[in-house]
DNA sequence: GCGTATTGTCAACGACTGTTGGCAAAGCTG
DNA sequence: CAGCTTTGCCAACAGTCGTTGACAATACGC
């Protein structure tokens, strides 16, 4: 009966933390296949097994590692003009600030759990959040489309690869182009 | 002494040929490391051990499957007003006619040789012809960074990852909207 | 025809992967 | 203290991967 937990004593839920950290980290910088159990119970400095028991197998584990909050701030108090510029901002600071988006989308190109992850981020996270802020209904889902595929483009030319000319800008160039 | 070639007869050439699209089909689908040898030359209808006879080794497969010409036009000869439009178009078509592309961008997420490969393509062939045709020079390589990042972004949410609201656009929503 | 180079098949190697079960150490409860 | 649960390590399994070498089949030169 794993349900029964005290409150001190007990440090899996430490060592639990301690192995999310370790595979978000190495999920972001190798992706989903290369990221091995070994290499990441290595980094955690335990034993791979460990791994397996707290979190049954690797598919699992990325579907925890890859929960992720995009913390949207409220975006109805934002002056119109520059709901743009708070958005890209907003989004630059989640991806520098956390391994999750980076994992997310560097697995995203061939697991297909990270595609289904990454949309449910858009279509829940995302849209309802923008969606009420356009004035034209009929095109809002096209318009968020299109910003979502704008931010996850500078991204991956940034931070994946890393063109010289669009790494040279700083955040604030980064915010007036787009 | 292997240069020694006839003009017909040898039948290498061909065999050649049907590995390597069967290689960038399979790249394209799954990835550097999912895109196995033996699917390759299974999906080719020959023996693994031919392909590393032909191409050494998986590496140099992969470098060889992903050679790729942008084949842009000659673009001093349009307007300025309609270049965005033919440059969005072009590479549609580049993207969806061959499948080196999305080779390319699948592998490059986890793959340094697909990284190199991609910024080589921006700097060989995409900023030569684009730069000149930059009014100011200074901002020039932001500017087709940006461009980059732009139709990498469209092709990542409609053919990767396949948002739905990026996916129902046709070929000329997505010209007008970029 | 024969001899040779090319093209193809087969079986196997070593390395690495995710995953499992057993067993030792440590901590809590009584 | 004893009894039990939790936490951890170790060795090993089965499967897959890239890769290799030996051997059969075919096409070519003469």
């Amino acid at each position: 009966m794993p349900q029964k937990r005290r409150a001190t004593g007990h440090r899996s839920e430490a060592t639990k933390a301690v192995i999310l950290a370790s595979a978000r980290q190495q999920f972001a910088a190798y992706g989903y296949e290369r990221a091995t159990i070994r290499a990441i119970a290595a980094d955690a400095g335990i034993d791979p097994a460990m791994v397996m028991r707290y979190f049954g197998n690797k598919e699992k584990l990325f579907a925890v590692a890859a929960e992720f909050d995009l913390r949207l701030p409220d975006l109805s108090a934002v002056p119109r003009g520059t709901l743009g510029s708070v958005l890209v901002g907003h989004f630059l600071d989640r991806w520098e600030s956390d391994d999750t988006l980076q994992a997310l989308l560097r697995a995203a190109v061939s697991y297909k759990l990270a595609v289904a992850r990454l949309r449910a981020i858009f279509e829940g996270q995302l849209m309802p959040v923008v969606a009420p802020l356009c004035k034209d209904r009929a095109t809002a889902a096209t318009r968020i489309g299109l910003i979502a595929a704008q931010m996850l483009g500078m991204a991956l030319c940034r931070y994946v690869l890393r063109l010289p000319p669009v790494m040279a800008l700083d955040r604030a160039a980064v915010i007036q182009w787009l």
